[in-house]
DNA sequence: CAATTGATGTAATAACATAACATATTGAAT
DNA sequence: ATTCAATATGTTATGTTATTACATCAATTG
């Protein structure tokens, strides 16, 4: 997925994500944005969708947040499984991808005939930082 | 974790999750339990949060939705990581685990001092019978 | 019998997400 | 330049998921 111009309203919503430590809600978006005209969740939501569409933010489908990518231009990324480690903590969250987790999970639905479209995966937990 | 013996709202809210074709919603599950004398949310929560905790059902993250365990009574199941296929149309699930994808996993997450708590993984896609 | 603990009932509210409809902008194609 | 289609945006309302707060009830125990 090459990224086509940001319009506007994707441009705000995807700087809210990179200046920010780490994933944010939509509303938590829309909060931040009220200054430069936000009014309603949807203006988040739409954005959001082009965002995620073009590979370069991710949903946090267990914490129903956003987080910006961070492995921009990584090309195995497009097709390979995204992981993330998330800190319930403080909310930090890495990014990382395996193969060899990818190729154990596809083989294991191409087993069962199963089409796969989107997987998630996400470790929640204690960070570094403040497992200490 | 041993499950002990249910009360009587874990007990229905069980009992509809296990008759169940698919996952359920907490709505749907507190629907089908209004003739049992169910009238809010909380009693299907409260009930959740219980046999969530006795790993008699599983949180489905991407869908909110919540399903049976599939491998009651698997012992491999209490501290190793479940993976879940879930066909977006039909809403049929397939419950699995894969050691080597646990290990890799936390090998990863070891490898950057992080404490690992609970872990997702949902793949979305389209079984058998639906890809068709 | 208190006193504690865990379970339940109920109402209200918070948090997350989408539907429906109107308007505006962009970028060809003629 | 005008028309047309496609995309993006604005706005209101509503739908869906989850929790807070507080009262009551039941079982256990000292
Ligand atoms: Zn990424
Ligand atoms: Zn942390
Ligand atoms: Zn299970
Ligand atoms: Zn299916």
């Amino acid at each position: 997925m090459t990224t086509p111009q940001l319009t506007k309203n994707q441009s705000l919503v995807f700087d809210v994500l990179e200046k920010a430590e780490g994933p944010l809600s939509a509303y938590t978006i829309l909060d931040k944005l009220r200054d430069h005209g936000f009014r309603a969740p949807l203006q988040v939501y739409r954005a959001l969708e082009k965002l995620l569409e073009y590979g370069v933010v991710h949903r946090l489908e267990s914490i129903n947040s956003f987080v910006a990518c961070a492995h921009p231009g990584d090309d195995c990324h497009s097709h390979g499984i995204v992981a993330f480690a998330i800190c319930e903590s403080c909310g930090q969250v890495m990014e990382f991808h395996d193969h060899e987790v990818d190729h154990r999970l596809m083989a294991w639905v191409r087993g069962q005939k199963f089409k796969p479209a989107k997987t998630t995966i996400e470790i929640r937990g204690l960070c570094e930082a403040c497992a200490a």
